[in-house]
DNA sequence: TCAGTCGGTTTGAATTTCCAACTAACTTGT
DNA sequence: ACAAGTTAGTTGGAAATTCAAACCGACTGA
């Protein structure tokens, strides 16, 4: 039995999953992308994003219950509001920025889509470094660590801030 | 009309919406997951996600025509083939890093969850920082840029290796 | 007054996923 | 030799999710 396996029958219970299960439903990460490129409005996220409304409604729940996005009213009557990205929902910007750099470089077909860049004005080619050695993470740098659960504190610094 | 506008009723054609049309489909993630801690078998894969049977082999068949896994035969009779990460695949390695250590920070609940560490020894603190001007990502640095398409060659170093 | 906007909710149909059982071709243990 | 187990799927039917379009209430602007 080698670390990486798992019990005969439980599937992984790892931060990836975890994630996942917050980020990893259909269009929550568009409506993240739209938040972090400006589009705070409920009709311009659907429409940018293709999501049905319905669908829409209860992702921004999800994603509100857990954090990572806020409600902010902006209009009283009748009552209106914006989504915005939280301190964790502006942190997911490594996960969309290694997704668009991995997509504009492997997904390359007939369909023009858009590109992004880095705010200095260059294509994008984000580099991954562990902050504690420095060296670039790569295929085989990623290693299963211990189990941890809410005993083990958030760092104040990151504590959740609506 | 902003730059982050998209016309009426067209959703927003972009990279990272591409990448999640192969990548962000249910269990793709945990499959690619298991192939980088060197799982390689469909039912220890099937068992390690929790991914049905069925839909896991329609998964593995996605990700193989996107040339991000292959399929690499092990056994002559009967045929039995293993799933390897591309280069391709091999790529996505920052995607899921920068998810376990957002995770790993904003998703501790009562649950205890297998952490992820760098192959030094240090717990996941990933810095992504652009290869261009050294400055490290963060929310509002990533930025729309042209369309592009396959008129716009990949670059050779990252050419479809399977 | 009348069309249009905004942020949804509702409805019923279409699609996807789930799960358990089944298969085929082996290999291993007794 | 024979039974049991392993492996990589496939099948079928139920359950869950998503879809698209219509609808709604409270406005706004012409």
């Amino acid at each position: 039995m080698t670390p990486t396996d798992t019990a005969r029958d439980a599937p992984r219970a790892c931060f990836i999953a975890a994630g996942l299960e917050v980020l990893g439903e259909r269009w929550a990460l568009l409506a993240l992308r739209e938040m972090s490129l400006g589009v705070h409005r409920f009709d311009q996220i659907a429409r940018n994003t293709g999501a049905s409304r319905d669908i829409l409604t209860s992702r921004l729940r999800t994603l509100e219950s857990h954090g990572v996005i806020e409600r902010v009213q902006y209009s009283e009557h009748p009552p209106r509001h914006e989504y915005h990205l939280t301190i964790s929902g502006a942190e997911i910007a490594p996960i969309l920025i290694s997704l668009a750099a991995w997509s504009s470089t492997w997904m390359r077909d007939e369909t023009p889509r858009a590109s992004y860049r880095h705010s200095c004005g260059a294509d994008l080619k984000p580099v991954l470094t562990c902050a504690e050695c420095g060296e670039e993470f790569r295929l085989g740098s990623l290693m299963l660590g211990p189990l941890v659960s809410t005993a083990d504190a958030i760092p104040v610094d990151k504590q959740r801030q609506i």
